[in-house]
RNA sequence: GGGCCGUUAGCUCAACUAGGCAGAGCAACUGACUCUUAAUCAGUAGGUUGAAGGUUCGAUUCCUUCACGGCCCA
């Protein structure tokens, strides 16, 4: 519990803050002007250092101070932009009485400005010799150790700021995510899809199995519902002749917490008119390999210990196949129900009550192979009572074209041919619905404007989605999704006194 | 939802199988110091030990409940 007498510290910094405005000195000014970031004065320094001196040229530089050596009549402090750190040294005979003064009133955290040329310390460090320090913004609060620095997970996600502050490995993920991001969005680009938006808010939530999130429209007076995927929407912009789109946004389930899954999370989903499922797989082959030399350097990557070689082509298995193979599971028993809930209860796992076959299969299939596929693997011919949206394959007509991607033992991808005859995706919402009312409250709801759409005609198309943020847990090499999302979802905290 | 672990100064951590005045480093404050870079030296201050209850002469320590978090499982 923090009392009045634990918060001396915040007590300290805000008798500075009242001594420095009874000094009418500006905590917040905004009228430094900066000549250069610190990585364009490093560039200066690495181009011409025979022309820089202490007195020419006179830069101006801006940042947060993140360490200060002080010496009485002089200090030396570390300044930070978001390009990079340098230091700087005040001494007061150079910068004068007044501002030394300032100087010295100043903390770590403080945002400051400072004017100077250029001079090498003993050891040879090209230090800016300040002329002129301005106070830039007053920070009224300690910042974290300047060595061990934030670890304490919860702190580090409430207080994500201090954690990019202190641990520069925490911001180079953040980084990487975009460059993921933009990576795949230009990919998309040069291969002329265009990007889109589409409704986060819905009345009938599609796409997914899962339960949403519920808010209310008051001028409506009507429930809406947070997305759990865009693709009904996306695929009606394929009818409308939007023959390439994608999206890449946030999607909400309700549902659990753990390191895999935040109620929030980002996905990329794209359609592409007169593929098919295959076609999108090779193109996921080549755009996840690209996005990941784009961040890596390197098409074969390190996650938690593994190699993972990204390089193409990757490995592909009949789910059928992937369950015996490498599940275990007797051949026979593939089409057995009785078989493999059997097989099931001797794992210890438990399938939801409707439990069709294709249930069962897939279930078995997250348990017993799922965790085992490392090296990437497209796993296909999912069954068609787990894929409503799936074209069924023209060969096996219990199975669609449908595929899912694997590594490092998740799931990465689902993408398949679209099915565009309306009469069989009504039967197929039909079936969910039934599933529904048998209990199953993640089964697809009817949506007949959805096959309305359909009725007027949807070219041949296949669509996929893609998981970013467990594609950067994979690019970033980090073992929970809160490492590469911003503000992970939390519990309010206790609020505390102070 | 279940199991295990954690929560002590602004931050990082101690205080042990034994229940006995709650400590250190950094940060802060005072002083010295015009080439430091985890600066150094001397000194000072900083705590309702996550919350509530219980056991006890005495609880950071043992017990119960709760909150938040982490990992694993469902």
């Amino acid at each position: 519990m923090k009392t009045d007498t634990a918060s001396e510290l915040l007590q300290k910094r805000r008798e500075k803050v009242l001594q420095l405005r009874s000094n009418q000195i500006p905590l917040y000014p905004n009228d430094f002007r900066i000549s250069h970031s610190i990585e364009e004065l490093q560039g200066i320094i690495a181009d011409d250092a025979p022309g820089l001196s202490e007195d020419h040229p006179v830069f101006a530089v801006a940042g947060r101070m993140m360490a200060i050596n002080r010496f009485g009549k002089s200090a030396f402090i570390r300044m930070r932009d978001r390009t990079g750190q340098m230091q700087a040294y005040i001494r007061k005979d150079r910068v004068g009485d007044e501002s030394y003064e300032l100087f010295r009133q100043l903390d770590i955290g403080d945002f400051v400005g400072v004017t100077g040329g250029m001079f090498q310390t003993r050891t040879g460090e090209w230090t800016l010799l300040a002329r002129d320090l301005r106070l830039l913004c007053k920070s009224t609060r300690a910042l974290p150790e300047k060595y061990h620095g934030l670890k304490d997970p919860e702190k580090r996600y409430r207080r994500r700021y201090l954690d990019l502050l202190m641990n520069p490995e925490v911001r180079d993920i953040f980084i990487k995510r975009s460059q993921i991001i933009q990576a795949i969005r230009s990919f998309l680009l040069d291969r002329d899809f265009l990007e889109v938006e589409t409704p986060m808010m819905q009345p009938i939530p599609g796409g997914a199995e899962a339960a949403p999130f519920v808010t209310h429209h008051n001028a409506l007076g009507m429930d809406l519902y947070l997305r759990i995927a865009p693709e009904l929407y996306l695929k009606r912009l394929v009818v409308g002749g939007l023959e390439r789109v994608f999206e890449i946004n946030r999607n909400f389930r309700n549902e659990g917490i753990s390191t895999q899954h935040n109620p929030e999370f980002t996905m990329l989903e794209f359609y592409q008119a007169y593929a098919t499922h295959d076609d999108l797989m090779a193109l996921t082959e080549e755009m996840v390999a690209q996005a990941a030399v784009y961040v890596t350097g390197s098409s074969v990557i390190s996650y938690q210990g593994e190699k993972i070689d990204l390089s193409r082509p990757w490995r592909r298995i009949s789910l059928g196949d992937a369950l015996t193979g490498i599940g275990g599971v007797a051949p026979e028993l593939l089409t057995d129900k009785q078989g493999l809930l059997d097989v099931a209860a001797r794992n210890g796992i438990q399938v939801t009550k409707t439990g069709r076959l294709g249930k069962v299969i897939t279930k078995l299939f997250d348990v017993l192979v799922e965790p085992k596929l490392i090296q990437p693997t497209f796993i296909t011919e999912y069954p068609v009572e787990v894929s409503p949206l799936s074209r069924r394959s023209d060969t096996i007509p219990d199975v669609t074209e449908r595929f899912e991607l694997f590594i490092a033992g998740r799931e990465i991808a689902n993408g398949f041919s679209e099915l565009n005859d309306p009469e069989d995706q009504r039967g197929r919402f039909l079936e969910q619905v039934k599933d529904r009312e048998a209990g199953d409250e993640e089964a697809h709801l009817m949506d007949e404007e959805y096959i309305e759409a359909l009725e007027y005609g949807m070219p041949p198309t296949a669509g996929e989605g893609v998981g970013i943020d467990r594609l950067t847990m994979l690019l970033t090499d980090t073992p929970s999704i809160r490492e590469v999302i911003l503000f992970p979802h939390m519990k309010p905290a206790e609020r505390r006194k102070g």
